[in-house]
DNA sequence: AAATAATAGTTTCATTTGAAACTATTATCA
DNA sequence: TGATAATAGTTTCAAATGAAACTATTATTT
């Protein structure tokens, strides 16, 4: 009998290795959602989030935005930038803090954003098709466990 | 009442949506890993997954590693191209194909990935820790669910 | 056998990303 | 008030990533 089979088994099977097996699903949903709706209209991901951001809460600031979208400042400050350049959103100095920007739509980026929520929402359930309703609680409970405990490894 | 109260609530809440909370979670987790591990030995994330892969199975091509790994050959050679630099790997030409190429740790390579095992596994441990038996396995189906489901979408 | 196609892997080039330095403005404190 | 520190955001530069072109080798087809 070979020395090598008297070893016990690897201990780490990659393909069950939690950051690992995260990163994949990640990467694959994300691929599939840019695929979807930012080569249709030519914006990033990046910038969907922050379109989504001000969706949710318009006349925002810079880092209130990076906040809701899990963006640091840099990519706030570059997607804006792309995102003025086509149009779909302004942004102002706010006139008692001159520091802070506020940022909204535009008229167009509205329109995109109210194109685009219902066809999400559509992309969001049709990864969710395959779970009952308790697999997609349990879903969300796990997520927001694991989110937090990443939080302060 | 203003006009703004009277709509109803915008329909996406960003930290809700799927796509954006996998891709959150994905990222903090493989912040904290590669910051636990990555930085004390030098060694990028798609290095650890070569690791990994041929700790789990030696003699490998490069292909055989990228499937195992989740990486494609542009990054399998980069990555090997690294881990040679650095003495932990060895790539040999396969003497029947000579297309293929033969890749294993080298000793050093070995001493390093058995010393960051047992921590990686304590790494994922510590992410599972609050979770119970049953949410560990509820985590475990779910999540190789939404890989095939985002597989094929 | 010669020509063509297919496969494994590498290299190149353009884009994306991240970290650190920088500018402008406001707040603190001596 | 003047000096220093803090905050918001932008820019710059280096490293990471991805797509496409390229090299070398083997398989297939005629």
């Amino acid at each position: 009998m070979p020395d090598s089979l008297t070893t016990t088994d690897p201990p780490l099977l990659l393909h069950d290795f939690l950051p690992y097996r995260l990163a994949v699903l990640a990467k694959l949903v994300g691929a599939a959602f840019s695929k979807a709706y930012g080569e249709r209209f030519g914006i990033s991901n990046p910038q969907w989030r922050v379109l989504f951001a001000l969706g949710r809460k318009p006349d925002c600031s810079a880092s209130h935005v990076g906040q809701h979208a899990a963006l640091d400042k840099v990519q706030v400050s570059r997607a804006v930038t792309g995102l003025i350049e086509m149009g779909l959103v302004a942004r102002q100095k706010d006139t008692t803090d001159r520091r802070n920007s506020v940022i909204n739509m535009t008229a167009r980026g509205r329109a995109i954003y109210d194109q685009i929520v219902p066809e999400a929402l559509a992309f969001e359930a049709s990864l969710l098709d395959g779970l009952s309703d308790a697999e997609a609680h349990q879903l969300d409970a796990l997520l927001q466990k694991l989110v937090a405990k990443a939080s302060n490894l």
